[in-house]
RNA sequence: GGGCCGGUAGCUCAGCGGCAGAGCAGCGGACUUUUAAUCCGUUGGUCAAGGGUUCAAAUCCCUUCCGGCCCA
């Protein structure tokens, strides 16, 4: 017999019970798993249809409904009966009646918590006042073999809530309100996107090079091609050849993968938006950035409808403009630093050393100068806010500003104490793009693979035959649904995020 | 990788050297408008795992595993 693995003596006897229910019901030739059963409505449809009959105050008979859900509460009172469902649109109560459903009545005794169960018959309220389904008739659609959590307190077990997320959804009302309002900022920024007449695209993402970005990559291999592949680790360089193969505005929505930590911040998959639009440059990414985020805010299915956001302690006003503020400034407002005055790595590690900043290992200039943002700035933009124009050694991708030739024309956006957005005035010269990239590859060979990006060759031929100005735009999706759903860890914004094995 | 906190019944938790507990769920019973239903009765434990200290360990110590938070 098939057993759930590892189940204690108490959980198999519980499923025990359970399925002997199931044995009785088939012996009462019913179908605990039926193949068909239609909704007339939903549970918030048919509570709409019910107070729009009782607005119109006819004298009519009361509509009639079949609606169905999971069971999540049962009380039973003789010859009397109440269940509440819950589907996907919200809770109904049911009122089974011993008078009602005669010999049916007794079969209910089979009903467990956590099955699901069908109702039909007319609408009515409680003398408490609850729109309930006075049950006519009931179909059982679906048994449960285990136990549901505890009802009034939920599923609280932070890791069976990872684990076993179905029970926090099912269990948890807020576990369902994050998940859907990520689904809807999800449609709002592609409804920006498109209205706006960009072109939603999909790259690979089984690479040859893990370029892009500066992360390591998980590897894999290509049996019928005899390669190695690596997961991709951004989604920059094969957008920007699209922009070569004369797509204006392209943006991809989609997965990422960094073979690196996980903590509150980080998941080894996470979902980026990635837009590159074709003779703007990184003043006019801004513009969107924050015309998208306070579109996205005010939608209605955001669940917000304003730019003002409660995250933990603080109101987030997402409202342009965003303060812009050159890094260079930030850095000597946070930690009395002027990078322009530290410009090589030992000087900038003796300066951080100075400043009580712990370093490992060997580190760039461009990765001390992370740490150090990191350390002093980023945790103090809780409100939205850009840091602009970025030291060219962080930044191989973007372009010189013209006038500041150690500097990019770069920004980051910040929000809660988060980096949430990246983007660049984007390099469109094939030689200036080659000689940064083997800067990086220089980095790497004398410090480690960690310490730069990767060259892609084929990314350099493309850009040999032409690529327009353009701005690009990253943006750690994940991060701004914690922001927007006022959760502060990434865990919970990501349906199944990853764990350790469990023994 | 380091620090701190946690893991006790299916779920939520108390107990912190001296008989392993409560509520919910389950099981049996009463109850035809309840909604954390109520009332009566009742089953249920690898106290995360392993080792140690002690007359005695869920409780103190050590190691390991998993999770949370902070730092790297």
């Amino acid at each position: 017999m098939p057993q759930v693995p590892d189940a204690s003596a108490l959980q198999v006897e519980l499923r025990q019970q359970r399925l002997a229910k199931l044995q009785r019901l088939r012996a009462l030739g019913i179908d605990p798993y039926p193949a068909h059963f239609h909704r007339s409505h939903t549970n918030a449809e048919a509570a709409a249809l019910f107070r729009a009959y009782e607005a119109k105050a006819a004298g009519d008979g009361a509509p009639e409904v079949q609606v169905a859900g999971r069971v999540t509460a049962l009380r039973r009172m003789g010859k009397a009966t109440f269940v509440d469902l819950l589907d996907g649109s919200g809770q109904l109560q049911a009122l089974l009646r011993q008078d009602r459903l005669a010999e049916r009545y007794e079969v209910l005794k089979e009903l467990d918590l956590g099955d699901f169960l069908g109702v039909a018959g007319p609408l009515f309220r409680t003398r408490t006042s609850e729109i309930t389904v006075e049950a006519a008739g009931y179909t059982f659609l679906s048994k449960a073999l285990q136990p549901p959590p505890e009802k009034w307190h939920g599923l609280a077990d932070v890791e069976k809530r990872y684990r076993q997320r179905y029970l926090d959804l099912v269990a948890n009302p807020e576990a369902r309100h994050t998940f859907r309002v990520r689904s809807q900022v999800v449609s709002s920024i592609r409804r920006f996107l498109d209205g706006r007449g960009f072109l939603e695209v999909e790259t690979p993402i089984l690479q040859e090079v893990a370029a892009g970005a500066l992360a390591n990559p998980f590897g894999t291999h290509l049996e019928a091609l005899h390669k190695d592949l690596y997961l991709r680790i951004a989604t920059e360089l094969p957008l920007k050849r699209l922009l070569v193969g004369g797509f204006d505005k392209v943006y991809e929505l989609g997965r990422v993968f960094r073979n690196e930590g996980v903590d509150t911040r980080h998941n080894p998959e996470f979902t980026t938006l990635e837009t590159y639009e074709a003779y703007a440059d990184y003043h006019d990414v801004m513009n969107m950035l924050e015309e998208m985020v306070s579109t996205v805010c005010q939608s209605r299915e955001s669940g917000l409808g304003t730019t003002k956001v409660p995250y933990q302690a603080h109101i987030l006003d997402f409202t342009p403009p965003w303060p812009r503020v050159p890094l260079r400034e930030a850095l000597i407002k946070a930690c009395d630093t002027d990078f322009e005055r530290f410009r090589d790595v030992e000087a900038l590690r003796s300066r951080m050393v100075g400043l009580g900043v712990s370093m490992e290992g060997r580190l760039s200039w461009g990765q001390l100068l992370d740490k150090l943002v990191s350390a002093f700035v980023e945790p103090t933009l809780v409100q939205p806010t850009f840091l602009l124009d970025y030291p060219v050694e962080v930044s191989p991708l973007a372009k010189h500003k013209p006038d500041e030739p150690g500097l990019v024309e770069r920004f980051e956006a910040f929000a809660g104490g988060m980096e949430i957005a990246n983007a660049f005035s984007e390099l469109n010269d094939p030689l200036d793009q080659r000689q940064r990239f083997e800067q990086q590859e220089a980095l790497r060979a004398a410090l480690g693979e960690e310490a730069a990006e990767r060259t892609d060759y084929d990314f350099l031929l493309a850009m040999e035959h032409g690529m327009p100005p353009a701005g690009g735009l990253g943006v750690g999706v994940d991060r701004l649904v914690m922001l927007l759903t006022n959760n502060p860890s990434i865990r919970e914004v990501i349906l199944f995020p990853q764990l350790k094995a469990k023994m």
